[in-house]
DNA sequence: TAGTCTTACGCCACTCAGTGGCATATACCT
DNA sequence: AGGTATATGCCACTGAGTGGCGTAAGACTA
């Protein structure tokens, strides 16, 4: 269920990543057993003896604490977009392939799992649906700043670099509803194939008549 | 300030309106003056010389009353796709004129300045722009309902209506954003423009390199 | 114009998320 | 072992949002 603790740490550095997880262990397991209205802050607390102030501690809000695995992939994005050298492809072909890259990064043993566990939760609870929509426009908004610091862009108006993000996302958002829906068991690898059936028809959704 | 009030409705339904829109206005005012997290509810309330109780009969949240104006574009929007025949178009461009269409439905004094409003204020406050983010998702899902129920769109696994509807949001967006930073007052031809330019740069932004 | 019915509103008490302050404990360092 | 830094716990508080119930005000009917 968890991702491992690196040992070379310091123990108080240990405790810290060991709570993390374990709050977000708990919450998701609660969220998704009672609901997320029906899980107080107090009870997911108490279950992993901490005090409601040292949660807040660790997460900004409720929401926050079931979006951590998500937000650790586009957080590994916008590493990897840092350090990126444009080659002659697409904007759009290459914003794929960095999402690829921080894909790939993630930890494969339960990381998918814990994703759809929290999308399942974001699709029956708007107030989680609205804090993952937040996030990823934080997310557009702060790749579209490491864009402009790494190569000019020189025109500030020029719309088309937010909105080759915005499909980026859009797909993703895609292909993770459709993982959603598959029955049984999911791995990142399933997420990749699902991920490059959207991106594919991308193309399309402009050109698509009716 | 005010979208004038139907007179041919019974007393009661007058007041109502009149109310809502007081609410509306009032909130837009202090928030952008104290902030939105400056302002309480019990202040807003007291302004407008209503009970708390009443207000939540009117707004599901605190956030909703500020969106009021954004929302009624989107519904209206709504509406003009429920009973909308295709032409021979890219889905994408019908879309797009249906969003004009929807947009001439709204008071155009006043409006724009509203959604401005609401814009600059989800700039500065997380969980306005969470709200209204997931405000245009609930539209993108309905939109999409729609769609199927209209024209069959057999294959319930193609991403390209959904995609296309994204992209439509991401574009007002823009237009949006391009408008908030320009000085001087809007009016709804100026939001028409804006949006025109930013339906313009779709194509380009699958296409671009860098 | 009176009488009744309906519906919106106000008030009150309550739950729960989130915050600030301060005392205490626990890991770190030498 | 002793001093320092930092994480945690506890307590009291604010403010959003809800449920229940009595009351007032608009709406139909005669």
């Amino acid at each position: 269920m968890n991702t491992e603790i690196p040992s070379g740490l310091p123990l108080r550095e240990r405790k810290k990543l060991r709570t993390r997880q374990a709050l977000i262990d708990t919450a998701l397991e609660r969220f998704t057993e009672s609901g997320f209205d029906g899980t107080t802050l107090d009870e997911l607390c108490a279950a992993v003896e901490v005090s409601k102030r040292t949660f807040f501690r660790y997460f900004d809000s409720k929401e926050d604490v079931a979006m951590a695995p998500t937000q650790d992939l586009w957080t590994a994005f916008l590493e990897d977009l840092r350090t990126w050298r444009p080659d002659g492809r697409t904007l759009l072909a290459q914003l794929q392939e960095t999402l690829f890259t921080a894909l790939g990064r993630m930890p494969d043993e339960g990381w998918v799992d814990r994703v759809l566990l929290t999308r399942r939760l974001a699709a029956r609870t708007p107030s989680m649906n609205a804090h993952g929509l937040q996030f990823c426009d934080r997310t557009t908004r702060a790749a579209i700043t490491i864009l402009k610091e790494r190569f000019g862009l020189a025109d500030p108006h020029d719309l088309r670099p937010r909105l080759a993000l915005d499909m980026l996302i859009a797909a993703f958002h895609c292909a993770l509803e459709e993982l959603t829906f598959q029955p049984g068991p999911a791995n990142r690898d399933d997420l990749t194939a699902r991920l490059r059936d959207a991106f594919a028809a991308i193309p399309g959704s402009v050109t698509m008549t009716l």
